[in-house]
Formats: C-alpha cells, sequence, structure tokens
DNA sequence: CACAATTGTTTTATGCTTAAAATAACTGCA
DNA sequence: TGCAGTTATTTTAAGCATAAAACAATTGTG
C-alpha cells in the first residue's frame, strides 16, 4: 500500500519523507502512558486501602449505577469485556457477599446481578476515595486544561471510532 | 489540602456538594476509553495480520531501538514490568526464533537478550504497518489539535507522576 | 578474607483476559 | 408442533500480569 517512512533521524526533514507519521505515534505512547501510569496507581491504591481489584470495583462501579441489576450480557457490553471473563468475576464477588445473582423469571437462560447492601455500602466508600484520587492526579491542570483536554479526548474517541468502524463514506 | 472551585455549571448545584470531583472523574474516563480502545484496536490488527501479541511486539520495540541488547532487568524497566513477567515472554521468543539470549560475559548472573537478524526483519516489517495504523487513527485530528493533545498529555503526565511519587514540598 | 547487603533472574500462586467450543433456553415460522 | 436459528451463559485452553519467595552471583566494607 505505502511506501514507507525512511527513517532518517530526528531533525532531518530536509530530505523528502513520503509517510511520516511519527508524530502520531509518539502521541499514542503518550497516551498510553498516560493511561498505564494512572491505571497502575489506581491499582495500587485499591489494593492497599480496600484489597480489591480494579475488574472487581469496574464491576461494583456499573452495578452501582443500576439498583435493579441487569444480566451478565448487559454488564460485559457496558464493561467492553468478554462474557466468559464475567463469569468467574461474578462469581468471586458474589461468594465474598458483595454481589446477588437470580435467574431471571422471564428468560431461564438468564440471571440478574445486583449488588447486595453490604456491597453497594463498600463500593460507595471506596468511590468516594477513589474520585478523591483521581482529582489529585489531575490536579496539576488547570480547569481551562482539563476542559482543553476533555474536548480534545472526545474528538480522539470519534476518530478511533471511525478508524475501528471504518467510516461511512 | 487545596480547595477547589465549586463549578457551578450544570443543573444539580443548587444543593451543597463539599468536594466535586466528577470532572476529573470524568476526564479519566474518556482518557481510559481512548486508550483502551485504541489498544484492543492495536492487539486485533497485530494478531490478524501477523499473529503477534502485543506484548511481544512491544518487547521486539524496546530491543529494535537497541542492537547490541539489554539485560532483562534493563528490559524490566523500560517496559515498566515486573521482572518475572518478561522470562515466560522472552522464553517463548527465544524459542520461535525471534530473540536470541547470552549469559553476560561481565556478570554471571545477568543475560544479554537481542533480536535476531529474523527477528529485526519480521518486526521492522509489523512496525511500519503499525505505525500507519496509529496514523489512520489518530487522523481526525488537526496538526494543531495533535500538538495540542500532546502538550496537555505531558502535563497530565507530570501531574500524576507528582501525585504518585509525592510532590517534593 | 568474610560476610552482609544488593542485584539479576526464576519460580510459585493467584487472578484477569480472550477466543472458541459447548450447553441450554428461547423465538420465529413453516 | 417441530425445528432452525439466535441468544445467554459457562467451560476450556492459552497467554499475560503481578507480588512474593527463592536462588545465585556480585559488591562493598570491616
Amino acid at each position: 500500500m505505502s511506501n514507507q517512512t525512511i527513517p532518517l533521524d530526528a531533525e532531518t526533514k530536509a530530505i523528502e519523507m513520503p509517510d511520516d507519521h511519527r508524530d502520531e505515534l509518539r502521541l499514542w505512547l503518550r497516551l498510553l502512558t498516560c493511561s498505564t501510569l494512572i491505571e497502575g496507581e489506581v491499582r495500587r491504591r485499591l489494593r492497599d486501602r480496600f484489597d480489591v481489584t480494579l475488574p472487581r470495583f469496574d464491576l461494583m462501579a456499573q452495578l452501582d449505577k443500576v439498583p435493579e441489576g441487569m444480566t451478565l450480557s448487559d454488564l460485559s457490553k457496558r464493561m467492553m469485556v468478554s462474557n466468559g471473563n464475567l463469569t468467574s468475576l461474578v462469581d468471586r464477588l458474589v461468594a465474598s457477599g458483595h454481589l446477588e445473582r437470580r435467574v431471571s423469571t422471564t428468560d431461564r437462560r438468564a440471571q440478574i446481578i445486583k449488588l447486595t447492601p453490604a456491597g453497594r455500602g463498600e463500593f460507595r466508600a471506596m468511590a468516594t476515595e477513589h474520585e478523591a484520587w483521581i482529582a489529585e492526579i489531575f490536579g496539576g491542570l488547570t480547569q481551562r486544561e482539563q476542559k482543553d483536554l476533555m474536548r480534545l479526548l472526545a474528538k480522539t474517541k470519534l476518530s478511533a471510532r471511525n478508524a475501528i468502524m471504518g467510516v461511512a463514506p
């Protein structure tokens, strides 16, 4: 398809370079670094403070938003993880008393998963601290910068989705 | 520590809200969504086009930058993964002929890992396509927007590092 | 030299993640 | 009704990831 870039080094742009995509690559690596850095710190704190993993926290966060609960399939769509993944995750959270599952009355294949009162209480406590951690982590940015970043990330998300889904021509 | 501004923008702010960090939370979730979305697509394409996983690609990318190779410890620092993690990853890539390991001449504990010529050739081919994918994914942003995003992410990285390490007072 | 501390790597136990295959229940329709 | 196709979930096999423990070799210091 494309002619590849001839990797002359950093400052030598005098010579022509048909497809230079290194700026985008740097941008992606920086985005990934930020994400990895923050995610790692959140994992660490959840573990140290509450002895909980991020996947379990995320799962409870989804359920907290929907008090009546939802099926495993709904949950897997919302969390953007595979269905099989959730089976064992939910199992463990049921075993620890955070979640409750009951078979749907209208569809015997499906199960409705929801937080137990205890699970909800525990989650809320964690969520409050979690929110403060995130505020601390982004504290070096001004309101204005946060707003700009938000906008640029929204645009990035759209751009990525188009590249992934294939943009309708 | 800091008194935060009370963001009076949305509709629900008549009632008092002592610590509202929801904007930062939204920002973090958006950053994470972008990162997850792009990473997932890169994984998918690496797998479909080259039958290689992202961790293996990343490992080879690090080694491609240093032709003389490096120790497992150096590699784990650069890749920000645990040492034990690399053991099996390197094993597999040695088995498939992409990597070569030899015991250091100066330190009998250490091993120098490097790409084989075949491994390097294969990696270069993958890297070229990979770079084009990333350019495609970020293609919806103007040069200006990319530059702004780069700057804001640099600042985010700094801010996060400060929160993590504990900023020197 | 001796030996404590450090450094480089592997092993172990545990958990998350996926894709693909298997199982079970539901739905639409001839 | 019967049955093909779809949908909900679980199982399986493989890989990635970590922390902590174990081991081995090196370094620094009295």
